[in-house]
RNA sequence: CGGGAUGUAGCGCAGCUUGGUAGCGCACCUCGCUUGGGACGAGGGGGUCGCAGGUUCAAAUCCUGUCAUCCCGACCA
């Protein structure tokens, strides 16, 4: 491809608004044009990176035995409606209507499409296991679109569906699937971990997330994970061994002890001079409509996916001061569990409060405090604790009791075992060996291809620009002839491109007027991994060689560099 | 949906306080000159100042409304 030719422009400035650095790089060097919010145009050079990345996916997923194939975009409701997703799927779901005033939707994942699919194509467990997947535009109508790419309404995802007879045989898929997907990642350059996650509104019990680990703020999870053994998860399912579990208060006796204008937890610890951790502290949420009073141990948090799972609630929201009032009869500041109407409020105690003894918590009245409380002296035995809260660093593994770490996380693939969450609603069912009606066991396995180009650019880039790994880069090659005026230099550039071509290898020709400076920015701008100056030193019968990802330049003659570009390609 | 900010040429911005009919840099076009890290000179094209009302002889500027965008939070594959 000639420079001059490509249709490309990149940008002196970063764009003003654009935060995320794999967003301003891609804006910048000309990869990608916002039409909307959440909404972009891949330019041809994104578009090369989205082909090879999909070719990457393509040729593991066909290796693993998946059949590719392609759904409709634009969905009725009716099959929405059949597994419930028509409610609860949210806002996040963009329903239209069409001319005949049906609705419709945009559809944001395929699980219902190809379940009606497969149940009416196959009806034997002899057509069984079968591993479908497609790599489509897919949209979702997120509340807060950001970070280009990384968060956008409108991507690209491969999503893949398998269906089982067996749980069985559903968690070999499982396995097939979680080692493809770490394969898929590695050719595109990308070092991932699995990590066990929770399964949001897809549904399913088992899930894990496949992470490109960052230390930037656009990762947008919080991964915990173990040096010493391999476990790692989302924070919103991470479990943890707290450092200290059985907690003292001290108070010799229960009494009721005046705390005025005390409301938070910093400050009663101070008034009374005991740990936050002897602290019983309520959280009040709303759920569903439902009033909610989540009891923690002070120096813990809420982890709200945790607390919405054991509800099985879709929606959650903290109280208003005023819900407080009328469903706890307590001012805000000093609730406490005790006086709560268990018929109409639902009580959750967190597993962190198990081990505390004469602790502290309000009064349910203003200004007092409870003080010296113990589990099963003065309230019912029968307290159900739950995990419910959010693991904090300084923890401990689950697994191994060593001290969990964290760190920040892109999510680019995941993987589900659905179970029947879809088979059995949309009565999608085959015979089995006995003539019995039963469901598909279904899995799901999803990647983000759009999102996976954005986290290549987060993971690798320098203060000059994008350095794309060789495998997923928009073309391999960039020659830059100095002065293209130069018959010398603009002789050999043209020699080197066409024989680099001959060799199917990826090559930019910067036949461009402009000065080398100007080639050079964009050069490194736009992440070629290899760069060709034809310069002076073609008069010594040299050019000069460079790679992105090191920056040092090596002199070559033309053929030399030619082989020196196959063996780093190749290898 | 709450909090904060911004909308002026393709991009980055000034002008707004104090109203007088729009400007700078980059990019683009022409000519000259230049060619190893975003040169220089001269000339040129491009904007209903987000949109709609209002005040005024006169609005980018003041007022009201509205839309959009960005950041933080809530929310979410």
């Amino acid at each position: 491809m000639k420079m001059s030719k490509l249709f490309v422009q990149t940008l002196r400035e970063f764009p003003n608004d654009a935060e995320a650095m794999s967003h301003k790089l891609l804006i910048r060097a000309g990869f990608i044009k916002k039409l909307a919010n959440g909404i972009y145009t891949y330019m041809p050079l994104a578009q090369r990176v989205l082909t090879k990345i999909s070719n990457i996916v393509r040729q593991e997923m066909n290796a693993s035995g998946a059949q590719e194939l392609l759904m409709p975009f634009v969905q009725p409701a009716e099959i929405w409606q059949k597994s419930n997703r028509w409610q609860a799927y949210g806002k996040e779901l963009l329903r239209v209507k069409d001319r005949h005033d049906i609705d419709m939707c945009l559809s944001p994942t395929h699980e219902e499409v190809i379940t009606q699919t497969v149940s009416e194509t196959i009806n034997s467990y002899k057509q069984l296991p079968i591993n479908l997947y497609q790599i489509q535009t897919k949209f979702r109508d997120e509340i807060r679109p950001r970070f280009g790419l990384l968060r956008g309404r409108e991507f690209i995802m491969k999503d893949a569906y398998s269906f089982h007879t067996t749980q069985e045989d559903l968690e070999r898929e499982y396995e097939v699937m979680g080692k493809t997907y770490t394969r898929i990642f590695q050719r595109c350059g990308l070092e991932t971990k699995a990590v066990q996650s929770d399964s949001g509104a897809i549904g399913g019990k088992v899930s894990h997330e496949y992470m490109v680990l960052v230390d930037t703020m656009v990762g947008e999870n919080n991964v915990f994970y173990c040096e010493s053994c391999d476990y790692s998860a989302n924070s919103n399912h991470a479990i943890s061994i707290l450092p200290i579990q059985q907690t003292d208060g001290g108070f010799d006796k229960e009494e009721t002890i005046d705390t005025p204008n005390i409301k938070t937890i910093e400050d009663l610890s101070k008034f009374l001079n005991i740990n936050p951790n002897c602290i019983l502290k309520a959280v009040a949420y709303i759920a569903d409509s439902k009033p909610v009073l989540a009891m923690i141990r002070g120096d813990k948090d809420i982890e709200e996916t945790k607390l919405l799972n054991a509800l099985n609630a879709l929606e959650i929201r903290p109280m208003e001061n005023e819900e407080i009032e009328k469903y706890l009869n307590a001012p805000a500041g000093f609730i406490g569990y005790r006086n709560v109407d268990k018929t109409k409020v639902t009580l959750l105690f967190d597993e962190s409060a198990k081990g505390m003894k004469n602790f502290v918590m309000g009064a349910n009245e203003k200004d007092k405090h409870i003080v010296g409380i113990n589990w099963g002296a003065n309230f019912e035995d029968d307290i159900n604790f739950v995990d419910i809260a959010i693991v904090k660093e300084g923890e401990f593994c689950p697994i191994c009791n060593k001290p969990l770490k964290i760190t920040r996380g892109i999510e680019v693939g995941n993987i589900f075992q659905l179970g029947t969450k879809y088979s059995e609603p949309m009565k999608a069912l085959y015979t089995d060996e006995q003539g019995q009606l039963k469901p598909y066991i279904m899995g799901c396995y999803g990647i983000g291809v759009s999102r996976t180009m954005a986290a290549a650019v987060e993971k690798y880039h320098d203060d000059f620009g994008i350095i794309w790994p060789k495998e997923i880069a928009p073309y391999h090659v960039d020659i830059v002839p100095v002065n293209i005026e130069d018959e010398a230099q603009k002789k050999v550039a043209n020699e080197i491109y066409e024989k680099l071509n001959a060799l199917g290898i990826e090559v930019v020709l910067d036949d461009r007027l402009d000065r080398a400076g100007v080639k050079f920015k964009d050069a490194d701008l736009i992440g070629f991994p290899i760069r060709i100056t034809v310069g002076k030193t073609i008069n010594e019968g040299l050019v000069e060689f460079k790679q992105r990802k090191d920056n040092d330049i090596i002199k070559l003659t033309p053929d030399d560099a030619i082989k020196k570009c196959q063996e780093i390609l190749l290898n």
